[in-house]
DNA sequence: ACCCTCCTGTCA
DNA sequence: TGACAGGAGGGT
């Protein structure tokens, strides 16, 4: 479920709970978790906590800074939460796979379906994506244009490689594409000047107006404070099959692309 | 481009 | 009961 704005949502809320706090005990509760080798992390200490394309970062030192750092990259995939709780709160417990004990509470790590993933790292470029971030300055739409030159698929499985660009995924690709009136079955390398314009624009304009929203709770979601986002109130397209498009009243279609939903628009995608 | 897999839950 | 779900990796 998470894409990047509850990503971020998330990494932004755990970082006052985390950074400066000890590491007392981790432990795995579910042995299926996919979890990398697991490496000594209690009596380490935080320091960093970031979003890495669709990942949390989490940076670990050792007390007296004499070992190596460590970073833990948490995909949360479909259905995974990292929570924080504090030391009286009461959480529902079903589904926890990890978690981490620091001086005055518990990071929670929840994910009903397994797919989440713990990858630990020695450095931090390991640890970073290929893809551009869409929210950094070195995306321009002179990047854009460039990294779609050539690109013969279409353009919403072009937004959805994470090699290309890191951090959309399924509703905000449709959500963007709405926005700035691009069919979804459109080649990327056909797009021309104007249209990249319009797709950069509301890449970052809906990104972050999620970001605003603490994302979007289509079904699953929840914060690092255990709340849903509130960005599904804003939703034009995904999930509105049938109803009117809100720009030109035509009725929002469903189509599979590439084993996905896509939802937009023939009246205003073109 | 298509297919399938991982896994669990919910909804028509 | 089957379709479908914010992801991603594999295969042909």
């Amino acid at each position: 479920m998470p894409e990047l704005p509850e990503v971020e949502t998330v990494a932004r809320q755990l970082r006052p709970c985390l950074v400066e706090r000890t590491v007392l005990r981790f432990r795995i509760h579910d042995p299926r978790l996919r979890n990398g080798k697991t490496p000594s992390v209690a009596g380490k200490s935080i320091v960093r906590v970031t979003r890495s394309g669709k990942r949390v970062l989490i940076e670990f030192a050792s007390a007296n800074r004499t070992a190596k750092p460590l970073w833990l990259a948490v995909h949360l995939r479909m259905t995974g939460r990292l929570t924080w709780a504090a030391e009286s709160a009461r959480i529902d417990r079903s589904h926890l796979r990890a978690s981490f004990r620091l001086d005055r509470g518990s990071l929670l790590f929840i994910d009903t379906r397994r797919f989440g993933t713990f990858d630990w790292y020695r450095s931090r470029e390991r640890a970073a994506p290929s893809g551009t971030d869409p929210l950094s300055d070195e995306f321009t739409r002179r990047k854009l244009a460039e990294l779609t030159g050539g690109a013969r698929q279409n353009v919403k499985a072009w937004l959805l490689r994470q090699d290309r660009l890191v951090g959309l995924g399924n509703i905000y690709v449709s959500e963007i594409l709405h926005a700035a009136r691009i069919s979804p079955f459109r080649i990327a390398a056909s797009l021309d000047r104007a249209e990249l314009a319009r797709l950069h624009g509301w890449i970052r304009r809906i990104l972050e107006r999620a970001i605003d929203n603490c994302g979007t709770t289509f079904s699953d979601f929840q914060d690092a404070r255990g709340l849903e986002g509130s960005y599904q109130q804003f939703l034009a397209v995904y999930s509105r099959e049938g109803q009117a498009c809100p720009r030109c009243a035509e009725p929002i279609l469903r189509e599979v692309q590439q084993q996905r939903s896509t939802f937009h628009c023939v009246g205003c995608q073109k």
